[in-house]
RNA sequence: UGGGGUAUCGCCAAGCGGUAAGGCCUCGGUUUUUGGUACCGAUAUUCGGGGGUUCGAAUCCCUCUACCCCAUCCA
């Protein structure tokens, strides 16, 4: 776990250590309507990582109330991501169908509560009676309905003896509700639909609203993690469990922002769309950001769950940057991986000089990756390179073969272009070379400098296969639909050659191959007859940065600011106006101040009762508009601990001198949770601040020899870290020390 | 236009009144038989804007702005 908790984590730890649960219980809880992709992943990285990490359990829960969308394909494709990521759930699968008996008799009790009823308008008058995010709703006639005629229609409901959408089942909360998900949401309605699992036993389904706050509470779950599009609906959640009195503990619902990734899409429309409309090769497409398709690809579950952990967890709507998840990939594989040479766009190379075979002895691993093994590559006078390793006219800083410019075969012989032989429209077609025999790889007697060793195999040994280059599926960094597709996220290499021991040895299923990047041995088309590959992620290439005329990406088109305009400030009324003239004219108060107590009737009256009793109308004037202001947010006078004479008692210690700014916030704080009066509050706590130098200065001299580096910093000219050395000395004081004093000491010291 | 959220570097993200963490990206450099890796170094005088409180504000107060979510018998 790292240093810094998400704050979800934050909560889960208060939560244990108030003990306000025992142990802690999370679910994954998706809707078996589609393929899990990479934004699953987050969500079980987060519930089943918070589970393990504080000794609890999770649940894996498919949350199947839709009868009409759910397949018994998706919760299998739902297990299997769940399973590749390492994670276990605790004990079997859980199904929201498996709750149908249990929620149905709640929801008869809602309705012998009366807090539920059967509504029977139809889909358009609901509509036209819900009102608008402006307007109030108004409940339908039918809300009126007596308990018993309730529950005998919902049980009629239940039996199927009405037609789909004839009723629906209700709660009574409250039409006008600014919030409209709490505008007598629906319970139940009628489905005559057979569920994948639950059969036909059922003519009526729970709606989410109703169905998943109570499976939470039924399986004893205790933080319900889910999206930040469901912040309305936590209402719902806490209005079902409260209205129900379950005997506690009761889940409470948290949210987080979903996973957005650059250059790819998430949502299951869109998903769903580039696998109907064949714009790729089904669920499980490489180019897709689905679990199965990264599975198919090469990615590795670690290397998806770091991803998960280095994005983080918050509230803010972001796009994290695809980047960040080829760095897991690649930084997964480079420790783990053997490293082959494979030509994609072979070339031919003859050496002219050579004659005869050898078998080449190389080790899988570079030096900086401890791992062990080796293989033999085959070695003679006719061999491929890559067309890119070759050029007769380099542009600047090219470190390859060219007629000019030797370079080394990896693990083999340097050689040097003789001759560049090419066909009836001048396309090379084949390189005339000579080795140095003096030149091998470990035994290097030849004493000539190369700037680069590239990537070869023996034309002779090479095995052919087929390479499927990926790249990102969409052009655009935030695609909206099918027309930002990228017609060049696959390319498929027919023609490309790999050192034999890949294809008999086999030593590993993921490969770099030297140079260009790692690829995965596709687990459903490789054979031994034609073995293929498919990339998972190219390696960082500084020089084709260095070629690219395109801004390198990361580096967006700069934005300029464009000024912020203000909007309009409410003007005040009358009476408002006359007490900031008062407060401005009279009080000597400053415009912001005078305006922030005028403005706001609980603030004036307040701070007139506390002037009444202290004569000090800017300082209290500053508390007031300032802390006092926080607490009467969403509190009335009556409800806080203290009163208007502590107030004024507080301001005078601190115009007396007797205690700081600093600590007044501190004994505020106090009064806010306990009231209490300040000045025993100041001496029960010894508060009295210290303003004395031969007090303080030793304690300054102290930080001053303790932190010698920030002295230097200081002196340089970092007058920021003044505040440093004054909170040093405060807290050596316990917050006692007057900052004031502190601060012109210090200063002065620092000289 | 009502309600609920969110704004800290190009992208994520810590920070909760006392020196603006970290990762990705980018840019330099060292090492390198991968233009890879590793390693060093650079990159926010400033936290959406403007005010206020304070010795001291990303953090507290006021105000404005921008973006996201909500009017499925979807989840």
């Amino acid at each position: 776990m790292s240093e810094h908790k998400d704050f979800l984590r934050t909560i889960v730890k208060e939560d244990l250590k108030s003990g306000k649960y025992k142990e802690v219980i999370t679910r994954f809880p998706p809707e078996p309507n589609g393929f899990p992709h990479i934004g699953h992943a987050k969500s079980i990285a987060i519930n089943f990582g918070i589970a393990r990490d504080y000794q609890g359990r999770c649940n894996l829960r498919m949350d199947d109330t839709n009868p009409t969308t759910e397949d018994i394909k998706y919760v299998e494709a739902l297990k299997d991501a769940v399973k590749w990521l390492g994670f276990e759930w605790d004990q079997d699968v859980r199904y929201t169908s498996d709750y149908f008996p249990e929620l149905y008799e709640y929801a008869k009790q809602l309705v012998k509560m009366g807090k539920a009823y059967v509504d029977s308008v139809n889909e358009e008058e609901m509509r036209l009676l819900r009102g608008t995010i402006t307007e109030a709703g108004t409940r339908s006639k039918y809300g009126e309905r007596s308990v018993e005629e309730n529950l005998d229609l919902l049980e009629r409901m239940k039996k199927g003896e009405f037609k789909d959408g004839e009723h629906v089942l209700r709660a009574k909360i409250d039409m006008s509700a600014a919030n409209m998900k709490m505008r007598d949401p629906i319970l139940y309605r009628i489905k005559h639909a057979h569920h994948y699992r639950a059969g036909d036993e059922w003519a009526i389904y729970p709606l989410y609203d109703f169905g998943h706050c109570l499976s939470d509470y039924i399986e004893g779950v205790t933080h319900s993690i889910c999206t930040l599009e469901f912040e309305n609906n936590r209402d719902i959640y806490d209005w079902v469990l409260d209205t129900l009195e379950l005997t506690p503990p009761r889940p409470y619902q948290h949210e987080f922002a979903r996973l957005g990734i650059n250059y790819t899409v998430m949502s299951k429309r869109k998903l769903l769309e580039l696998v109907e409309g064949n714009y790729v090769n089904g669920w499980d497409d490489p180019r897709l950001p689905t679990i199965a398709g990264y599975r198919r690809r090469g990615y590795t579950p670690e290397s998806i769950l770091n991803f998960c952990d280095t994005i983080g967890v918050a509230k803010a709507n972001s796009t994290v940057d695809v980047s960040q998840l080829e760095f897991c990939i690649r930084d997964d594989l480079n420790a783990k991986v053997p490293r082959v040479m494979c030509v994609l766009n072979p070339l031919k190379v003859t050496i002219t000089n050579y004659e005869g075979s050898e078998n080449l002895i190389a080790s899988y691993y570079p030096e900086d990756v401890p791992k062990e093994g080796t293989r033999e590559i085959p070695f003679s006078s006719t061999i491929y390179i890559d067309r890119e390793d070759f050029s007769e006219n380099p542009p600047k800083d090219y470190f390859r073969l060219t007629p000019q410019q030797n370079v080394r075969l990896k693990h083999a012989y340097i050689i040097t272009c003789k001759e560049v032989i090419k066909d009836n429209n001048g396309n090379i077609v084949e390189i005339k070379a000579e080795y140095n025999p003096d030149s091998k790889s470990g035994e290097d007697r030849s004493g000539i400098k190369v700037k680069s060793a590239i990537q070869w195999v023996d034309a002779k040994s090479a095995k052919k296969v087929e390479v499927r280059v990926y790249d990102r599926l969409y052009k655009n960094e935030m695609p909206e639909g099918i027309e930002d597709l990228n017609p060049d996220s696959l390319k498929i290499m027919t023609d490309a050659y790999i050192e034999p021991a890949v294809i008999t040895q086999r030593p590993d299923e993921r490969f770099q191959f030297e140079r260009e990047g790692y690829f995965y041995a596709d687990p459903i088309d490789y054979t031994n007859e034609k073995p293929v590959f498919n990339k998972i992620v190219g390696l960082k290439d500084s020089w084709a940065k260095k070629t690219d005329v395109k801004p390198a990406r990361g580096q967006r088109s700069s934005v300029e600011k464009k000024p912020q305009v203000d909007g309009e400030v409410v003007p005040m009324s009358l009476e408002e106006k006359a007490l900031f003239e008062r407060y401005v004219q009279e009080l000597k108060l400053n415009d912001m101040v005078a305006d922030i107590l005028a403005r706001d009737e609980k603030l004036s009256s307040f701070y007139e009762a506390t002037l009444f009793v202290y004569n000090s109308p800017v300082a209290i004037a500053n508390m007031v508009a300032n802390e006092v202001a926080r607490e009467l947010k969403d509190k009335e006078v009556n409800e806080l601990k203290f009163s208007a004479t502590q107030i004024a008692e507080l301001v005078k210690l601190i115009d007396e001198d007797t205690i700081s700014t600093k600590i007044a916030k501190q004994v505020f704080e106090e009064m806010v949770k306990d009231g209490g009066n300040p000045v025993e509050i100041v001496q029960a706590k010894g508060l009295v601040q210290i303003s004395n130098p031969v007090e303080i200065n030793p304690i300054i001299d102290a930080v001053i020899a303790q932190n010698p580096d920030n002295v230097a910093k200081f002196k340089a000219g970092n007058t920021k870290l003044l505040g440093f050395f004054v909170g040093q000395v405060l807290k050596a004081t316990g917050g006692k020390a007057n900052p004031q004093v502190v601060n012109e000491l210090v200063a002065k010291k620092l000289q």
